[in-house]
DNA sequence: CCTCACTGCATTTTT
DNA sequence: TGCAGTGAGG
């Protein structure tokens, strides 16, 4: 029997775990499936197993994945597989899958089943307004704090009223109100956000029958990722599976990197508890790295506490050494990552690379570097193609057409292109509005009143008028066609033709390509709301060409992907790990995964690099090398990094003359510029002591200045105390003369700016 | 009511 | 450095 099944041809290949995965049917499984074990093949077999091998019917099994494109990946591959069609099969994201269940469903929630769905800009705006009513000044309330915290309380599945419970301080209380106020304006807008479409479906299936009814339908249930669900994702699992235990998660909880979107690394720590029953399968075995790469990664993951714990092998061969490079300054690291992709692409004709970093802006300077030199690139991420004003301005246009409830694309389509309406007019339309109607409708009710002048009057009579065609012209034209249309009779493809500006033409180029995105969505079938959910669910990481030859991208967009050859930059500390996540451990822990994410995208070949010194808007920022790569076990680098004096000797000849120094004109004496590098050496030792002084420091004034009416800036990496602060150091300065203002790290206090003028700061 | 210019401030990571 | 938010002028 063993035998036989596993000459079966979805067992073919596959080690002995990946087999047992395959062959389990009915019960829970938790398949902890480590970086390049083969994971997709085993879920995709898995399913196909399911319904060739246990005939069980496509339309009853349930896949959900966090990207668009790792679902529609799995759908070709397992179609691909089996003898039977399988479009009754539903592989999709849970944000997808919720919203199609609320489309269904819909009529039992707050927005009924014709709801948009809000992006980030569309939520911004919306609480912007919603803190202009309360009178809460953004100052207190930043917007994107106040967004954060109403999604993590959507994240724990809690609504206003229940969140209301934990608010003891004023602060909070209030911005409970700010909570409530933004979900009565999506109510009244008919929008949800996208954590509402977890947060409604949830409820929904709260619903003894409802829960029924899908139970019965998705009698087996995969969740990919598990290490990334939130709360609310969770419980949803939770309400599917509860009847017929047959959920089979996979994941790794050593890639867990969403902790601050309300991921809850526990969910998969405590499946075991959850489903006593459950049968547990490790996938260690990897087929991707050579195992120095591996090895790096086991040693630097090992340093976590929160794990289930897994090691990762290979029978792949030892591989070449993991390079380290430091440099001076980030414009030499991007050169230096550029002669590197330049020599593997010499070695290696054809060879895909990555470049990998902590945040997006890390990719500036990068990209110069490559421009410089004309390499091709692809950069993933950024600002989305559907975020451009344009797009969204035509956008507002057709989610009003599929719900004209939304006050927020209303507000943006009456004004673009600009029709003189302004916030008192916009006041005077909202008033308008009758009881329970739209904004349309609001203005419909001003314009017969007749309150507006001349060239208001005739714009936006026009202007209803042409929502008023647009429900008959809806009927008898396809999807590309009226978003077409649309564009023309909007006015707004005219208003853009008629600025004439270079960049008027690029905007109208990225329409046109719009429309040939609407074209290709009708050949699909989709039909316009369908349509506006694919665009607003669509993330960086769908649209990662896999077969470019060279792409930058964040560590996060990577997850999922392999790479011959990988660079990670920026190996700073408060660059990576990011400075906001030092404070914690479980901060700390969630970016050592990242790293860990990062290592084994790499197949062969793994660089890592690290500044000195990098241009962090606009103001030197001093960097001292990531905690991580101390981390690395020292066999798997091609040189040791050494750590003290010889770090710095090695490269001595770089300081005396430093050669960007030249280049950039810029305002850094070599003086200095051997401050820095003191400071520098000083923090990397982790000592306050200091060296004797070397000749060509001796020699400066600045070196032994101790007063702070200092001719020249004193240096990044100064120490300093300050009367108020005591001990510190300088990280940044910006100014000059009387406006002179550093800004110091204190042993005590943190960071704070001081002017030099007052702040009576001494050197130590 | 729009546009331009200035200033002050900010960067994680994304469905 | 660059963007967004603010304020003055047209």
């Amino acid at each position: 029997m063993q035998q036989d099944s596993s000459e079966h041809y979805l067992l073919r290949d596959l080690n002995p775990q990946q087999q047992d995965a395959v062959r389990h049917v009915h019960g829970p499984l938790l398949i902890l499936a480590g970086a390049g074990s083969g994971k997709t093949t085993v879920i995709t077999r898995r399913i196909a197993w399911l319904i060739d091998e246990e005939g069980i019917p496509p339309a009853s099994i349930l896949a959900v994945t966090f990207t668009n494109k790792a679902a529609d990946e799995m759908r070709e591959r397992v179609q691909r597989l089996v003898s039977v069609p399988a479009q009754q099969l539903w592989v999709s994201t849970f944000h997808s899958f919720c919203t199609r269940i609320l489309r269904r469903e819909g009529d039992r929630t707050p927005v009924g089943r014709d709801f948009v769905i809000f992006d980030p800009s569309d939520q911004k705006s919306l609480v912007k307004q919603v803190l202009a009513e309360l009178k809460l000044p953004e100052k207190q309330f930043h917007p994107k704090k106040v967004l954060e915290l109403i999604s993590d309380f959507k994240n724990r599945c809690l609504l206003p009223e229940e969140a209301r419970e934990e608010a003891m301080d004023p602060w909070t209380r209030k911005l409970m109100d700010a909570y409530e106020l933004y979900q009565k304006g999506l109510k009244n807008s008919r929008a949800c956000d996208f954590d509402d479409l977890l947060l409604h479906t949830e409820r929904l299936f709260r619903d003894g029958a409802l829960q029924e009814v899908y139970a019965q339908r998705f009698q087996f249930l995969l969740v990919d990722e598990y290490q990334d669900t939130n709360r609310a994702q969770y419980l949803l699992v939770q309400h599917l599976a509860k009847r017929h235990h047959n959920l089979c998660v996979v994941g790794d909880e050593d890639q867990s990197i969403y902790g601050w979107r309300g991921a809850d690394i526990r969910n998969i720590l405590d499946f075991q508890r959850d489903f006593p029953e459950a049968m547990q399968i490790k996938l260690e075995q990897n087929y991707r790295s050579t195992q120095k790469i591996l090895d790096a990664a086991s040693t630097v993951i090992a340093n976590n506490t929160q794990r289930l714990g897994k090691t990762l092998w290979t029978d792949r061969g030892s591989g070449d050494y993991l390079t380290f490079k430091l440099v001076d300054e980030g414009r030499l690291e991007a050169d230096w990552v550029v002669q590197r992709v330049i020599e593997e692409k010499q070695s290696f004709p054809g060879v895909r690379i990555a470049v990998l970093y902590r945040a997006n802006w890390q990719s500036r300077q990068l990209e110069e570097a490559l421009r410089a030199v004309n390499l091709p690139y692809k950069l993933v991420g950024g600002v989305k193609f559907y975020e451009r004003q344009e797009v969204k301005d035509l956008l507002s246009y057709l989610r009003l057409v599929a719900n004209p409830f939304d006050l927020t694309s209303f507000r943006r389509a009456v004004n673009a292109p600009s029709r003189g309406v302004g916030p008192t007019t916009l006041a005077k339309i909202e008033a308008a509005i009758p009881e329970g109607g739209t904004p349309l409708e609001g203005m419909a009710v001003l314009l017969r009143s007749g309150a507006l002048k001349g060239r208001a009057q005739r714009e936006l009579g026009k202007w209803v008028e042409l929502f008023r065609r647009v429900s008959h012209e809806r009927e008898h034209l396809g999807l590309a066609a009226l978003v077409r249309w649309m564009l023309v009779e909007s006015g707004y493809a005219q208003s853009l033709e008629d600025e004439g500006t270079l960049e008027a033409e690029g905007r109208l180029r990225n329409l046109e390509e719009f429309v040939s995105a609407a074209t290709e969505a009708e050949s699909l079938g989709l039909r316009l709301p369908e349509f506006l959910d694919r665009v607003t669910l669509a993330s960086d990481a769908d649209d990662v060409e896999e077969a470019a030859q060279l792409s930058l991208m964040t560590i996060h967009c990577a997850k999922g992907l392999e790479f011959p050859v990988v660079f990670v930059v920026g190996m700073e500390e408060d660059v990576f790990p990011n400075r906001n996540a030092r404070e914690t451990d479980e901060g700390l822990e969630e970016e050592r995964r990242l790293f860990y994410v990062a290592i084994t995208r790499a197949q062969r070949k793994l660089y890592l690099t690290a500044a000195r010194r990098r241009r962090i808007f606009g103001t030197e920022m001093l960097g001292m090398p990531s905690r991580f790569l101390r981390e690395l076990p020292a066999e798997t680098l091609a040189s040791p990094i050494r750590w003290g004096t010889e770090l710095y000797q090695a490269e001595q000849g770089a300081y005396a003359a430093p050669p960007n120094l030249a280049r950039g004109g810029g305002t850094l004496s070599v003086s200095s510029e051997l401050q820095r590098i003191r400071g520098f050496f000083d923090r990397v030792k982790g000592i306050a002591e200091r060296e004797e002084p070397d000749e060509a420091a001796a020699a400066l004034p600045q070196a032994t200045a101790s007063i702070s009416k200092a001719a020249t800036a004193w240096a990044n990496g100064t120490r300093v105390t300050s009367p108020r602060f005591g001990r510190g150091m300088i990280v940044a300065s910006t100014g000059s003369g009387d406006g002179l203002t550093y800004t110091v790290r204190f042993a005590d206090c943190g960071e704070k700016r001081i002017v030099q003028r007052f702040g009576m700061l001494e050197q130590e």
